[in-house]
RNA sequence: GCGCCCGUAGCUCAAUUGGAUAGAGCAACAGACUACGGAUCUGUAGGUUGGGGGUUCAAAUCUCUCCGGGCGCACCA
């Protein structure tokens, strides 16, 4: 992966060969090596990396981990010109310390890798969806869209980078009742606009964009349905206004730098019928009970508060119904694995969605769970009042007009899914210094400043990395080298946000080096070492941004 | 009432999933360039991790309980 984990991996083997012959030696009781961790400290004066595994066999060996740790010390074969002292430390750490020299070895992979610096094969072309948005087509995008947009499609890039084979997808909710309100609000508007005296209906849906479309189609097709039977008027006007909402979603999601593989719409599930098969599939295995005139899903027998109905007394199968399928239909398009983002209100359809998988035989830990939090918007540090009633909200499109897709992007991946996000509109389009989006993406300019005046980069074999030897030059060096380790942490843990991160603590590594050392002077090898390391620096951020969905400026 | 999420510096948030002295940004205060972009850098101050008990070598992290906030608890989606 790099030069780092590679060196962490033969840590870990070392100490592992450690134990076993201090067993053998008898020094140890030898029981069953627990899973340890070789990580890097959060202090850097406990060296490279630490390791907790005399303090995890004290209790097995009946010893104190300070004494475990010095037989392994004793034992342990260390990997020949990496590490240069290894000790143990505080409560039973053993702490490792390299010989600078790695160091050396970290830029020629990064010129060599360029675009593709920082993936792995991590997840070895596991076939992985990732599921998001999947906004109702019934009205605008809104925050809670906007954030799961970037989310996903971060998340997405992320697990791509560490080697998963990923699919993005969109559910369309195309289907049901929603739809059948969708269609009585669109003839409403209709005929409205064509001077009849109807009521809108009081469960319809009051966006202005709904009479926007009926606006549209009027134009296109004045009186024409008016006498079309009520219930073909509205399929024609939904088909339209369906495809219309559709597209305008999927333009300001490309707008917003994201781009589906594909668009699976619920209705397909009712005509092919898959709907009827899960049923009868789930009936055959006895989860379901007919009560009341509706048909029931024993969700409680897999944890759930309480059963669901899955076709309604009048018999039509409710979302719950069309959710299961699509489920299994995706389980049967080959993933290994499925992830959905989805917001905190329907953070209680999980558990039974994940009963439904076990109750149809797939192994439910194959269906992951994104549940992020509710996103606030201030402004002028007062909350931005929505209403979903009156239909008056901030949407995705609005967002990117006034914050645009750089900060908005930044920053609803900065946050980790689970926090309930405040979004400063004002602090999201100030352009200075307050803006985190800004200070990394100076970073990138300043770099390529530097860049432009010296015209060319060397080729690194053919500079002396070695005179790389100030603190903030090595500490740079150190941050480039982390990332393969940061995107295959992001991935196994789903934990995007730490992209966000990193890519702040590289640009404030870069600025310190830029302080304390001059690229461009009268020292040609080491100025040759230095643009080389600062190319690297472009790369590595870069390919940072990339992956959160924020350009790289090279002039701002 | 029950379930899920959250509560960390004045504000917005991290914390390698149980690790060593809890860290960043903003705000506040004090400083730094006659050269590569000052949209930068250095320093100071700021904490009983909502309160209290428990588990262990070790707790912001697990557990119990109380307080406070968000979201759910439809034959809606």
């Amino acid at each position: 992966m790099g030069v780092l984990d590679d060196i962490r991996i033969e840590i870990t083997q070392a100490l592992i060969r450690a134990a076993e012959e201090a067993c053998r030696d008898g020094r140890l009781t030898c029981s069953d090596l627990p899973g340890f961790a070789v990580e890097v400290p959060r202090d850097r004066i406990h060296g490279n990396f630490a390791s907790n595994l005399a303090l995890l066999l004290a209790q097995a060996e009946k010893a104190s981990p300070r004494q475990i740790a010095q037989v392994l010390l004793e034992f342990v074969n260390l990997p020949a010109g990496y590490v240069s002292r290894a000790e143990v430390a505080g409560p039973g750490f053993i702490n490792f310390y390299l010989d600078p020299a790695w160091h050396y070895q970290v830029l020629p992979e990064v010129e060599a890798q360029d675009e593709r610096y920082g993936s792995s094969d991590l997840g070895g072309g596991e076939y992985v969806q990732v599921e998001f948005v999947s906004a109702n087509p019934t009205g605008l995008l809104h925050m809670g869209n906007a954030r799961g947009a970037a989310l996903g499609d971060t998340l997405a890039n992320v697990l791509a980078a560490a080697g998963y084979n990923v699919q993005r997808e969109f559910y369309i909710n195309d289907a049901g009742n929603q739809i059948e309100a969708f269609g009585r609000s669109l003839e409403a508007h209709y005929l409205q606009l064509l001077g009849q005296d109807v009521p809108f209906p009081e469960d319809g849906y009051p966006g202005q964009d709904l009479l926007e479309s009926m606006k549209n189609l009027v134009g296109q097709v004045k009186g024409k349905y008016l006498r079309v039977d009520p219930l073909l008027r509205r399929e024609m006007l939904v088909k339209y206004a369906l495809k219309e909402k559709l597209f305008q979603m999927e333009r300001d999601l490309a707008d917003f730098r994201v781009h589906y593989d594909n668009w699976f719409s619920e209705q397909t599930l009712h005509d092919d019928g898959e709907i009827e098969e899960v049923l009868k599939e789930l009936q055959a295995s006895g989860y379901l009970y007919e009560e009341e005139g509706a048909l029931w899903f024993r969700s409680t027998l897999f944890g759930d508060e309480k059963d669901e109905v899955l076709v309604r007394g009048n018999g039509i199968p409710t979302y719950f119904a069309g959710d299961i399928a699509y489920h299994r239909n995706k389980f049967r398009r080959g993933f290994d694995r499925v992830i959905n983002i989805w917001g905190a209100d329907h953070h209680g359809h999980v558990p039974r969605l994940k009963g439904a998988m076990e109750a149809l035989g797939i192994e439910p830990d194959r269906l992951q769970v994104i549940i992020m939090q509710l996103v606030r918007l201030f402004r002028g540090g007062e909350p931005v009042r929505m209403s979903k009633r009156t239909g008056e909200y901030v949407t995705l499109h609005d967002l990117m007009d006034e914050v645009g897709v750089d900060a908005a992007r930044y920053f609803f991946v900065m946050r980790s899914a689970d926090s309930h996000l405040d979004f400063d509109l004002d602090l999201a389009r100030e352009q200075n210094s307050e803006n985190p989006v800004y200070y990394v993406q100076y970073a990138h300019a300043r770099i390529c400043s530097i860049l432009r005046q010296a015209e060319t980069v060397p080729p690194v074999a053919q500079v002396d990395c070695s005179l790389l030897r100030n603190p903030a030059e090595l500490a740079l060096i150190q941050k480039i080298a982390e990332l393969p380790g940061e995107i295959a942490y992001a991935a196994l843990h789903q934990e995007p946000h730490r992209l966000a991160f990193y890519a702040n603590e590289l640009a404030t590594l870069f600025h310190g080096f830029y302080t304390t050392c001059r690229v461009l002077s009268d020292q040609p090898a080491l100025s040759q070492a230095r643009l080389v390391l600062i190319n690297a620096c472009r790369i590595t951020l870069r390919n940072t941004l990339h992956l959160v969905g924020v350009t790289t400026p090279e002039r701002m």
